[in-house]
DNA sequence: CGCATAGTTTACCGTATGGTCCATAACGGA
DNA sequence: TCCGTTATGGACCATACGGTAAACTATGCG
């Protein structure tokens, strides 16, 4: 019984996504965010509030996707070893890939705006938190399916982990060479204790 | 001959550094500056450029106080991997102790300007580039003294290194709890690989 | 003591910013 | 068809931004 939206919000959020990552949040203005959207400002901000709320929309979108990634790389077949090193090479993929040097959206929000603000501060921890819990997740399983150590806490090891997958994304940032990712990724694979009595140490390329 | 400086030009790129690591570039203002430096808007203007060339000068010092600094760590008494240790556990230190989450200007600029700010972007790059041949010199010499096994690449192993001190850094801004840094700083020192005959795998509390 | 030179201070400028308002348009229901 | 409701688009607003101009002030030299 009124006027209809004549667009998709997912898709409009996704548009704004997109800009905040490249520009990042301050640098924004409202003029790229209604040129990145197609939207005027009043359908923005009778849709969303203002632009901070849209950028908390932003976040969080990204949250997710970035999230449903992970667990699909871990999701895939294989054993969960296996599961892991294809999520620690795709992030290493991913970050290397990124020509256009966009970076993650979730890591620059943090540099920019985390120790000013809560609501996205709360968003970043969430997505550290979630990850590292399914990182735990699957070294878990590999030390109950024998493909790693025992008696290491999956917890301590998936805290290594996430700070390496973190380093990486950071490193290729400040202009670091794919040598310097694809080494950190195969590195911590291999380094990751393997049970006695089965190498794993020197040659990383035959176990994972 | 002429009416001398008031203030001393090292303090006040001090001061504004310390004002942009806050708040960052773009929502750093002329404001700011002038109420950080204590300086006018024609006396910054007329010591520095503008407020780019200023940002600039900051991150020089920064660079140069940053690498320093972990030429220090790298530099104290001990052997190579004692004082590789003593350097990642400073870093960990660093970056716990960082509570009013101030963060590194080095990866907070890499994050919000590098890639759009060729300057920005070559200085955030020599930080990462001397850093690892820091690393690597120090690794190279742990090989020699037989503190580390022979045969990797002292280049490679720094790679991961820096990774990991990179991102304790970039985890701690997502509101990592401490306990997160301290098992990467702790792990990555247990488990690159010792000569074979030492141990040096499962607890590292004895080794470093 | 002036005078040239350089530093400081303050007022000011044009612009771009985030945000609001309102006239208009497009729908569903009666 | 008419009306209530909501969406749209563009004009508009106050403010804050980076930067400039000019008047003023402090020094060294002659």
């Amino acid at each position: 019984m009124a006027r209809p939206r004549t667009f998709d919000e997912d898709q409009v959020v996704c548009a704004a996504r997109d800009q905040f990552r490249t520009t990042g949040y301050t640098a924004t203005s409202l003029d790229d965010l209604t040129a990145a959207t197609g939207l005027g400002r009043g359908s923005l901000y009778g849709a969303f509030g203002d632009k901070h709320a849209l950028f908390l929309r932003a976040l969080d979108s990204y949250r997710d996707e970035a999230i449903a990634a992970i667990r699909a790389d871990l999701s895939t077949a294989g054993s969960p070893l296996m599961r892991l090193a294809a999520h620690v090479h795709a992030m290493a993929a991913f970050v290397i890939g990124d020509t256009a040097q966009r970076g993650c959206l979730m890591a620059k929000s943090a540099a920019e705006l985390a120790s000013t603000d809560p609501e996205v501060a709360r968003r970043v921890n969430q997505f550290l938190t979630e990850a590292h819990g399914l990182l735990a997740e699957c070294i878990d399983a590999a030390q109950r399916a024998g493909e790693l150590a025992p008696g290491h806490d999956p917890a301590q090891q998936a805290n290594l982990v996430l700070v390496v997958l973190r380093g990486m994304e950071a490193v290729i940032r400040c202009g670091a060479p794919p040598s310097m990712v694809r080494d950190a990724a195969e590195q911590i694979l291999a380094l990751l204790p393997r049970p006695t009595g089965a190498a794993g140490s020197s040659d990383p390329s035959d176990r994972v």
